[in-house]
DNA sequence: TCTCCAGATTGGTCCATACCACTCCCGCAG
DNA sequence: CTGCGGGAGTGGTATGGACCAATCTGGAGA
């Protein structure tokens, strides 16, 4: 076939104007464009072979592809190639234990521990938990996934002094939130969460499969019981190319909840893993 | 060590080991140390300083500074230099009008009308504003400032059909919300919000300041009135480097609302501001 | 004293090259 | 048929150089 971006030959051009946009987005443009004929899981070119029909540097042809990747329009993979990737994927927001999460949106879930111990509480935790500094922590480090593929980092603390043999406890129940309702008869009422892009540490990147330095969702949560008492401050790491977030405001002073899944006046809408991102208007 | 950066004279080890980790991560981490003694606004040595002093290429100490941008901690001014940056600023997810929000937190609001015209919706804002594609719609798109600082952009999209002169309204009234309730008697109830990345266009990163490809905070409301009829589709670009997000969740089946402002059981954290607006974070 | 321009300095883009690490696949040996 | 090696190809890191564009500075000129 006389595919796009298989077709050798001629050096493409991008465009005469020495106009101020640099050369690596027009390339990028472009390739946006025939990326829209793939299908996820399709390779593009080389990246030298692209540098080639361009006539351009293999740096700028990294350059769009690092933005196309940031975009999570595409993979790449090391030693293997570069393939068109299918749309982010929503996460929604709300407070309930991980496990219940996935299952509610149709998903298996499952857990690697990563990580287990105890930390001395720096200031920052000391305040998030309202404990002593220096007093000791419960940290564990969990890896989440959905359908086998990893899909965050997520890292608990909890005071240790409140939660005694908590780590037993966990380790024998397996749920966090299961542990702390059946042994401590704590249940999480409300928590703050902050979501902010940070990129990619080596080691976060080595086990979301991801490359270091892109950027990533991260997610806290800062987490009450009914009693108004911090019970954990948990910091999660979503890859920022493949996840999206997403919540349901209500009007402050609104008549009730109307939760989340409840009467949502859009609520069967496919669209949450649904196709890219629209530009505005027109394509 | 005296001055951490701007000491001269032999080149700066990174560690010999040959370890997994690159180079330019190496010399991250060793920035990111003597950046911790530096106050927001000052220089950092030139990228041809350091390189020389790192014995390494330019393009390396580029590398490096590229994340420790993306990380919020470094500006970095064409034909000026590279500056350590304050911290990130929390942004409140809630369904109320900018101005409130902003006054809500002791910032002084501004707009700036960047665009205002109709378009014809596209698949996805027909099915966002339950209109037949091809249907008209308002497009309103605003610079946000809050203390004269451009903060996000904000494209509104609305049916035209539905609001009829709502241009009108809108540029004599100044506030979209207040000319919906005000006009249209439309009460915004409910919305559902998304959160992602996204790296930063061309004319984006122009108006925000910031530099394309760099990752941005997108945020999508989809807004509906009491009915459960949609109303408008916003796509808001924040710098993410700038910013962070910042909302509550209650608890599924909890007891009520508890607003945000309402009983948060940590209303106090200085946090949520960050340092910046120093007198004006209470309400 | 003030204004303006020219040069020095800084970050932004782009190039050509080199080498490494990883993956894939083909062919050979068992 | 299976297992394994090795080569070819791919992306990842790093170098050094060149030129452009924005900023800043200091001196000449008004």
């Amino acid at each position: 076939m006389a595919g796009p971006l298989s077709s050798g030959g001629d050096p493409v051009a991008l465009g005469r104007e020495p106009s101020r946009v640099p050369k690596y987005y027009r390339l990028k443009q472009d390739l946006l464009k025939q990326l829209a004929a793939l299908d996820p899981g399709q390779a593009l070119p080389s990246e030298r072979l692209l540098a080639a029909q361009y006539g351009t540097s293999r740096t700028t042809v990294r350059q769009a592809f690092h933005e196309l990747v940031v975009e999570g329009r595409l993979e790449r993979v090391h030693g293997s190639g570069t393939y068109a990737t299918p749309p982010k994927v929503a996460q929604r927001l709300q407070l309930t234990s991980y496990t219940e999460d996935m299952l509610a949106q149709g998903l298996e879930p499952s857990s690697r521990l990563l990580e287990i111990g105890t930390v001395r509480a720096d200031d920052f935790l000391a305040e998030k938990l309202a404990i002593a500094p220096g007093a000791t922590v419960l940290r564990v480090e969990r890896l989440r996934m959905a359908n086998g593929e990893p899909r965050a980092i997520e890292t608990s603390h909890l005071p240790a002094a409140r939660f005694p043999r908590l780590r037993q406890h966990l380790l024998r129940i397996g749920s966090l939130y299961a542990a702390l309702a059946e042994v401590y008869d704590v249940h999480l009422d409300a928590a703050e969460e902050t979501i902010e892009t940070v990129p990619a540490r080596p080691e976060e990147a080595a086990i979301l499969e991801s490359d270091v330095g892109l950027p990533m969702l991260m997610l806290s949560r800062h987490s009450f019981d009914a009693k108004g008492e911090p019970v954990e401050w948990v910091r999660s790491v979503y890859r920022g190319d493949r996840y999206k977030f997403v919540t349901w405001l209500r009007r402050p002073g609104g008549p009730d909840a109307a939760g989340p899944d409840a009467a949502g006046p859009d609520s069967a809408d496919p669209r949450l893993a649904g196709p890219h991102p629209p530009g505005t208007a027109r394509r």
